[in-house]
Formats: C-alpha cells, structure tokens, sequence
DNA sequence: GCGATTTTGTTTTACATCGAACAGTTCTGC
DNA sequence: GCAGAACTGTTCGATGTAAAACAAAATCGC
C-alpha cells in the first residue's frame, strides 16, 4: 500500500524535522514568497525591503558596507542597484572621501515606497506571528538574533 | 562626515531589525551557506540535506508530495531530482497504482551519505545555538513550526 | 460508460544569483 | 616617497531557480 495514504499535511522531515535549521529554511522560503507573492504589482521592491530599509536607516553608505549587512555578495549587490535605480527607488552618489565608494541614497520616491511597504510588513508579520503569545514572539526574535550572532 | 564611521558591527536596518521577517531572511541565508560551505567536498548532497531527509523518513512517495514539502516548485524538483540521481543517492521507480508518479528512494549509498551528513548537521546546529539555554532552542523550534503552520 | 477536469512529471524559457577575474583607488610598511 | 597589499565597484561566465505550456494518466460528474 506505498505511496496511497494521502494525508492532507506536510510531509515531515524525520530526523531533520526537530533541527533549527530545517524548519529556519522552510519558514523562510514560505514567508518570503508569501510576502512578494501578495505585492506582485509592486514591482521588485518588496523582494528587496530588508535591503532597502538598511538603506533607508543608513543613507550614505557604501555598497559594501550595505551588500556584507543583508549578507549579498558584492557583485550580486551591483545588478540589484542598477534595478533600482531604473526603478527610481535609489541613487548612486560618487563619495567625497573616498573615489573608489559610492554613497547610496533612497530618494523621495523610494522613501514613500519603502514607508508604504514597511506597513504592508507590519501587517504581514502580525498574520505570520497570530495565534503567538508577546513572550513567544520575543523569544523568537532573541533567538533568530543569537543565530545571526554565532554564524557572522 | 557621511561615509566615514567605519564601525565593525553588521549594519542594522533600522525599523525592519525588530521584524521577524527580517531577521528570519538573514539567519537563513548565513545557516545554509556556512553549511554548504563547510562541506564543499561533499557534491550537491549538503544543499538538498532537507529534502533527502525527507525522501528517507518517506520512501516510495511520489515527487510532488515530497517537493511540496520543502516547498519546491514541482519544475524546479525535476533537475534536483536528476542530479541526485546521476550522483546515485536517489532513484524514482514507477508507481504501481498510478502510472502518472514516480516513486523516489534514497539508494543504499544515499543512505549512508545521508546518515553521515546528518551527524554533520547535528553538529553544526550545535554551533549555531552555542550560549542558548535549552529553553531558548526550545521556544525557537516552537515559533518557527507555528510560523510554518501560519503560512501553509 | 464517457467527456471534462485535475493531477503528475517534464520541457522550455526567462530570470536571479554567485564566484572569479579586473581596473581604479587607497592604505601599509618601510 | 614608493612598491606591494588591500579594498571598491564592476563585468563576465556558469549555475540555480521559477513560471508557463505540454502530454499522459487518473478522477469526477453525470
């Protein structure tokens, strides 16, 4: 009788089902398509909010410094920028101090996008979080934080 | 002086640091690369650890059942599935009730790989949750599978 | 029974991401 | 000062991933 009894759940994953790392991997793939996948006519700025929020609390910076914070390899980080930009959402301003870097910037559009979309986020994140006690989201966040912490 | 507090800590990203999502995003990418990098002498193994686990504690099930526990589109699954199949770990075999699926089994020397790879990975969650009390990890496991229920 | 619908695995095509190599600039040690 | 090392942004080639369209098989409604 393999392969018949069709249960509607998920299919577990055995020994790697009790491990962070499983479950860390499959509630991001699930929460990040979630989130595009419910602003598809937003074009490519809700992909890259984490991203652009970063900008948004450090404008200036160097694409370096932004690329190593959302943890994006420096010649991943250069087409994202240029889509971007085209987009109108963020600006390349040539460093002063230094003629190698280039000062990133959101401009004004980019700064209403990204208050617009860090609402739809907040939203998001009390349907991914219902049904969770304060404490439980607290914990979640101390813990998520100390596994960055360990693996940088 | 824009530009020029080179700090050594990460960059934060302002309003989106206390979000889950965001913090979600980034412990992932930094978990799965370090353990893929880790083990670059272990072929492609390492990155599909999840879904040969999968394929071990459900053997013979079809290909859609079990890419759609992690989340993988069915498309993408099929040259996953190839590969691992030119690398002898796994083996689709033809549904005797329904001609339509294949059946996938982790060969004799997926086995072992996978039983090896996974007391690899134990390890590594070891690192990553080094200075957490039990509890934490506990709590941790707790919110992400509620996040995975919330999202499914 | 039988046509319409759904499901499964696949191909095709477009897009996203990454590592390696490169030129221009700055920093370091002396 | 100056040569070598390190850093910044970029290009290029290779690989990974996803959506849409398709054929074969099973299921549903009647």
């Amino acid at each position: 009788m393999a392969g018949r009894d069709d249960t509607q759940t998920r299919l577990d994953a055995g020994e790697a089902e009790d491990t962070i790392g499983y479950k860390l991997r499959l509630a991001q793939i699930l929460a990040f398509r979630g989130f595009e996948q419910r602003l598809t006519d937003h074009g490519r700025a809700p992909r890259y909010l984490g991203l652009l929020s970063v900008i948004r609390a450090h404008p200036g910076k160097p694409q370096s410094r932004i690329a190593e914070a959302v943890a994006l390899p420096r010649s991943s980080f250069v087409t994202i920028l240029d889509q971007l930009s085209a987009d109108g959402l963020i600006e390349r301003r040539p460093s002063t101090f230094d003629r190698r870097v280039n000062g990133i910037w959101l401009t004004p559009e980019g700064e209403t996008v990204v208050a617009g979309l860090m609402q739809e986020a907040q939203r998001y994140e009390a349907e991914m979080t219902r049904g969770m006690s304060a404490e439980d989201i607290a914990c979640g966040l101390r813990v998520l934080q100390k596994l960055i912490d360990n693996l940088s």
